[in-house]
DNA sequence: TGACAAAGTAGCAAAAGTATACTATCATAG
DNA sequence: CTATGATAGTATACTTTTGCTACTTTGTCA
């Protein structure tokens, strides 16, 4: 049998499939906290209940594309940190079919998110233990947040949620909330001191010192 | 509209799917190297091409169990450790149709694989690299050997790679071959001494001093 | 009984991580 | 113009881990 004879006889109609979606979890740090953007479904099933931006895979894109594209759906977003979290297969997560999700998550600095329509945030560790959420996203939500406490520590994820420009105090906020831990300021800053550039920029208007701006240091 | 409504207007084969596979990669230490289980092709595409073992996602199994049956199939092993790896979703990565690939990596001591019909263990460093491996199999190989060096420094992986009963320069092997890199005999024994029990029991027959005979000590 | 080979142990120095105390610089109050 | 409060930023002591070397132990074999 050659191959162009397989091809024709094979047709892949001949199966019954699971559909495929993307379901992504962008994640923020508001208000001292880590949170979770999340939209209302207009639809059953689980309508009227909260859900991660998910979309069911095209036949023409990755799941790299279709995860952008749920998120910039919903936010109005381009180019966000997006990385693929887990793959969901249970039987029955979907009551009206057989639907596997792959996961990503995202992050972005809060001040990307100001003005956005069509989604909201919610706190992440409660979202990660509740109920009332929509298949099994509350699920997604806390793989994310553990990834995201894991990653913290052997890569720079956390620069994905602050501006290009920031101050030390600030970086260090981030990573005390992903880590859920406070850090002694000077050995973070003998830890993530070839991580910046200092600019000879400061902040002004407090009631106190300056902090120093950084840019981040990406020297390979 | 109701649920049941929406249930019956909604049919899933309005929409072209793509398929999904699950593809696992078994990993084992033989010969003083990591070794991964590949199978020769009988079918198109690839025919006659070294692949990992892999199977479309039945409608009723869910990922984790289509994985466990890849690799029964070709192994007859059960229990064996097996974990999601991730999943791939380039358009072009199967020539008859769209197909999306959940991964996963096995570990399994060598000893379990005596006598295996069906597939055969190749260098994983090799096959990591290799051109002339069926679909994207190489990068999964590759994507699972990462994965193995990373978590063997903060999980017990390792322990998966031995038998029930071992000895300590047997498992420093398998840690130094994973890692890619010498240890120091008593740095290590440190740094497990926690995750071992000890027996009362030696090795025999060599021609050297016996190794006390361990076993692993699983606390929680 | 002495040589060898690998198992297993002891301990020091360098490096990394943990913790505390100090100095610097702004705004504002008096 | 100085004192004060608040946070930015630095210096340094202490602790734990890691990197490394040397030593002792216990089997086989000649």
């Amino acid at each position: 049998m050659t191959e162009e004879e397989f091809l024709q006889r094979y047709r892949s109609s001949d199966y019954e499939k699971p559909s495929v979606t993307v379901d992504a979890a962008l994640f923020t740090v508001r208000d001292g906290m880590l949170q979770v953007l999340l939209t209302k479904r207009n639809e059953h099933p689980f309508q009227g209940r909260l859900a991660l931006p998910g979309v069911f895979v095209g036949m023409h894109e990755t799941l790299d594309e279709a995860a952008a594209r749920a998120l910039h759906d919903k936010t109005g977003l381009h180019d966000i940190f997006l990385e693929q979290l887990y793959t969901w297969g249970s039987i029955d997560r979907d009551p009206r079919m057989r639907v596997i999700s792959v996961s990503y998550y995202a992050l972005v600095p809060e001040m990307r998110l100001s003005g956005m329509t069509g989604a909201a945030l919610f706190p992440a560790e409660e979202m990660a233990a509740a109920h009332d959420i929509a298949f099994d996203h509350s699920r997604i939500i806390a793989c994310g947040r553990e990834r995201i406490r894991n990653k913290v520590n052997y890569s720079d994820i956390a620069f994905s949620l602050v501006g290009q420009e920031f101050t030390l105090p600030e970086l260090q906020h981030i990573y005390e909330i992903l880590l859920g831990q406070k850090l002694y300021k000077a050995n973070f800053r003998k830890k993530i001191a070839d991580k910046i550039l200092p600019t000879d920029q400061f902040t002004s208007g407090s009631q106190h010192r300056p902090s120093r701006i950084y840019r981040r240091n990406t020297p390979p």
